[in-house]
DNA sequence: CTAAATTACGACAGTCGTAAATATC
DNA sequence: GATATTTACGACTGTCGTAATTTAG
């Protein structure tokens, strides 16, 4: 189980195909063929259907190890680069889009005030692909959003040892069309709407599973998924009635034709959470403590 | 990163020393050094101080994702195993000390009465040790404790997949000398305790480092570690006034010389947990059952 | 028949063990 | 000076690429 060949199990299943994953890592078809090879040698079970490529029952389930491990390893390798390296004047900031509200804006602020020569960048990120730039040093400080019960942290993938802090608990909220007949409530009760039409946005608004869990209620079937971290986009599809999201109250206002109304109950809130290495460079320390203080 | 050259790594830390790691995992010393050499080369630092041998600050860092590293890498083998062998006659449970229950006792016995031929092996672990277990594959089935709030999970090593699901809950209890000025208390709190003397025995009754954080205190400092798993010695220790421990009420019974006064605040739970794999064998279902219908 | 994966094979790199050298207590 | 790690070196294994072969759509 070198993780050479594992990185070339995943490139197939991924691409769906050994030349497509070889060109991609720069192998030969032959070497992934080779590598695939040597894998099922090793653990004694056939990963891979062929013709189509697609992974067997074991494929899939080394699919679920493979990726884990394989983002582990970059980030054992960004941990000890990160001892060694010289600090660049420069912040990476990892950020859910529910995160980006006046709050962090004026915190920046503050930040680059107090720096004048530091460069900062933002990226807006799903919450995995944000922690993962703080696992491999892609970005020095993720802000990253879901919902929970009250003073509960956020499920976060546990790939090495990071810092989490609570930096913000509002109250969760729904979105709804400004036509839907709830739309004019004051508040609403998640458990009524368990079997509406709901849109899966994982990296935009809150996660279904993660509404289903902290619910602790079945329902909340997609109809429709939407990808990428444009909150506006889903507030376009949240107003032509293909479903609702869940969302932290503020970052719904001005989304044209919807309305965000309070959740009262079961008692949750919409919750962001810090996440950083275990010793962050001075402007990361500056810029938690103005989001916390 | 090859996972040989972790393992090696793993080993001359835990053994201080480069023969005695060779001799462990049946390499010469010359094969361990030049696996030091390598991993130094590839991470481009020193990981190892020799004479004595022990590790740099960037080792402890490594050391921190070797482990769970090398554990997921076990983890993923043996679920893949688990898709393809032939399931023996033969249930193994890991289990932490206070999950030895006589409710237990009883649904195993019911388990025994239901299926003649099975063979059963109970494994007294402490917890990182009894979910390292099923993740091996070494046990089909885990209980583990541990301090949390009412209805929390436990913190559990996330190394793979598997499904956790609570057995009980009871009161929390802490174990003191009956000659202890609070022994006679109906029930006590918590934080009264946090300056007291306490042996930290994380394989035996609540971790402290657990203790602190569920109680969310400072404190609960150990003056003296307890390791192993065996309840009557630390019955011992404590009866002895070398300190206290955090016990669930029932287990706590029948230690000489000993008092268990319940915990009324901060309101706390004993929680007895489930570990096993995601596609348990039928006795591990029914065993499952017993324990939480 | 064509696109794509596998197999054969030679060149090369990497890893092991033996043994000599070197460093530390 | 004894013990333990490192280095030198030869043997061997393993991995890559090229190219021929097989297989499935």
């Amino acid at each position: 189980m070198d993780p050479h060949l594992l990185r070339s199990f995943v490139a197939v299943v991924e691409r769906g195909s050994f030349s497509a994953a070889a060109q991609a890592l720069g192998y030969t078809q032959s070497a992934v063929s080779q590598h695939i090879a040597a894998l099922e040698a090793d653990l004694g079970t056939p990963l891979l259907r062929r013709r189509p490529v697609g992974p067997t029952e074991a494929g899939e389930r080394l699919m679920e190890h493979a990726r884990p491990l394989l983002l582990r390893l970059e980030a054992a390798r960004a941990d000890l680069a990160r001892l060694t390296r010289v600090r660049p004047a420069r912040l990476t900031l990892a950020c859910a889009p529910a995160a980006l509200t006046p709050a962090l804006a004026d915190a920046l602020a503050g930040l680059r005030r107090a720096a004048p020569g530091l460069a900062v960048e933002v990226r807006v990120l799903g919450r995995d692909e944000a922690v993962r730039a703080v696992l491999t040093g892609a970005a020095d400080l993720a802000l990253v959003t879901g919902a929970a019960a009250p003073s509960d942290p956020l499920p976060l993938p546990d790939a090495g040892p990071m810092t989490t802090r609570a930096a913000a608990e509002e109250p969760l909220a729904v979105l709804l069309p400004a036509s839907h007949p709830l739309a004019g409530r004051p508040a609403l009760r998640l458990t009524d709407l368990a079997d509406a039409r709901w849109i899966d946005a994982p990296d935009t608004a809150v996660p279904l599973a993660e509404l289903r869990a902290a619910a602790r209620s079945d329902g909340f079937e997609a109809q429709v998924t939407y990808g990428g971290t444009d909150l506006r986009g889903l507030g376009m599809l949240v107003a032509a009635g293909h479903g609702l999201a869940a969302l932290a109250p503020g970052v719904a206002e001005g989304l044209a034709g919807t309305v965000a109304v309070r959740v009262s109950a079961p008692r949750l809130v919409h919750r962001t959470e810090i996440v950083h290495p275990r010793d962050p460079d001075e402007p990361v320390r500056a810029l938690v403590a103005a989001l916390t203080g």
